[in-house]
DNA sequence: TTGGAAACACTCACTAGTCGGTATACATAG
DNA sequence: CTATGTATACCGACTAGTGAGTGTTTCCAA
């Protein structure tokens, strides 16, 4: 492999990531994702133990730049913090629009794995909703809300719900309802001090 | 068969319905479910055209008891309108710390059948939502909230995100938090009028 | 020439759905 | 009161295809 080449590994991730986001970890074959990567499932499986570890990888792949967004979202909004929490959810609505969108890949593949609650697919989307909550306490307790812990954690129900309903429906509004009542509580959060 | 006998139809739905809330659509097979249903798989096939229209009979199933379980929660709590909405996200924590919860069934077939936008089931599941929410706002109404539509979707968003976080965690006291943020809304607009 | 990376060809279990046929019940015609 | 017809409810055995995962071989760069 050419160093200029785009690693094998991780263009099985990047065909997987796709698949897996679009039609869900069980719809999709392990012979899918070597077709849509350009090699053969059993490459994909020189590199991959099985599939489970290919749905972790896949997972793992979208927490830090998920992360990225909402902090970037975050920080580029106007006004204080209940606005700026306002604009992640402008802003996913505004992504929810895009017919590509399918709701949080996290909630989907734990909907999907219900069954199996040690599945590190799962580990991985609890670790990414536990930084995005942490993110949250931090910049709202720094921003002098009262009881940032609790706000944090309303705030990611409001988050995940829209998720799941705008999913359900496929009619955005119910982000910016959910928005909305994020910035609300927000403001109640910080007048309380 | 005997007017004694549960119909055969009934209980291939309580059969499916069982299995695909454990385990999710795809993960269950016809042929597990005409098992558990104690008969052949081609009788299974007599009784429904297909899996998608057994998968649309379980929802169906549930719709209806579902509905009537947050009512009689709502019914039967103490106090003001902002605890009585709150009751019913202390039940859904009591229901969700035993092992066999799993989330709510429309959400998690919803995330499953995401590619499938005009699926049945995932029709069913937009009515019971709306079904849901119809009663909150008139509740809400009734017990005089300032703009009861708001409101009530904003609870249905607490209720769907405790749903997927806490199936996610399988922490329950996100339910509790859930009703909290429930209950700080309904006060908000019960005071703003 | 050696060892990592890729491929071909395969196994075997399972999956949605189907073909043809059977047992029973209840008609109506002879 | 028998004989035939018809509809319901059921099942064993099958198909054609797909699922995850593997044994073995080939290629190629260092």
């Amino acid at each position: 492999m050419k160093p200029t080449d785009i690693p094998t590994r991780e263009r099985i991730v990047t065909a997987a990531s796709k698949l897996f986001y679009s039609a869900g970890i069980r719809a999709v074959s392990v012979d899918a994702v070597a077709e849509k990567a350009g090699l053969t499932k059993r490459t994909l499986y020189y590199h991959f133990a099985s599939k489970d570890e290919l749905i972790a990888a896949y997972l793992d792949g979208r927490d830090q730049p998920n992360l990225a967004l909402f902090q970037r979202w975050f920080a580029e909004a106007e006004g204080g913090p209940a606005e700026k929490v306002a604009a992640i959810f402008t802003n996913l609505a505004r992504a929810a629009r895009q017919p590509k969108w399918k709701g949080c890949g996290f909630l989907r593949t734990a909907a999907e794995l219900a069954d199996m609650p040690g599945h590190p697919a799962i580990k991985t989307g609890i670790a990414h909703k536990k930084r995005v909550e942490g993110w949250l306490r931090d910049v709202l307790a720094e921003a002098g809300a009262a009881s940032p812990e609790v706000l944090a954690r309303q705030i990611v129900l409001l988050l995940d719900g829209a998720f799941a309903v705008v999913l359900l429906n496929r009619d955005a509004s119910y982000m910016e309802t959910a928005g909305a009542a994020a910035s609300t509580l927000v403001k109640a959060a910080l007048s309380a001090r």
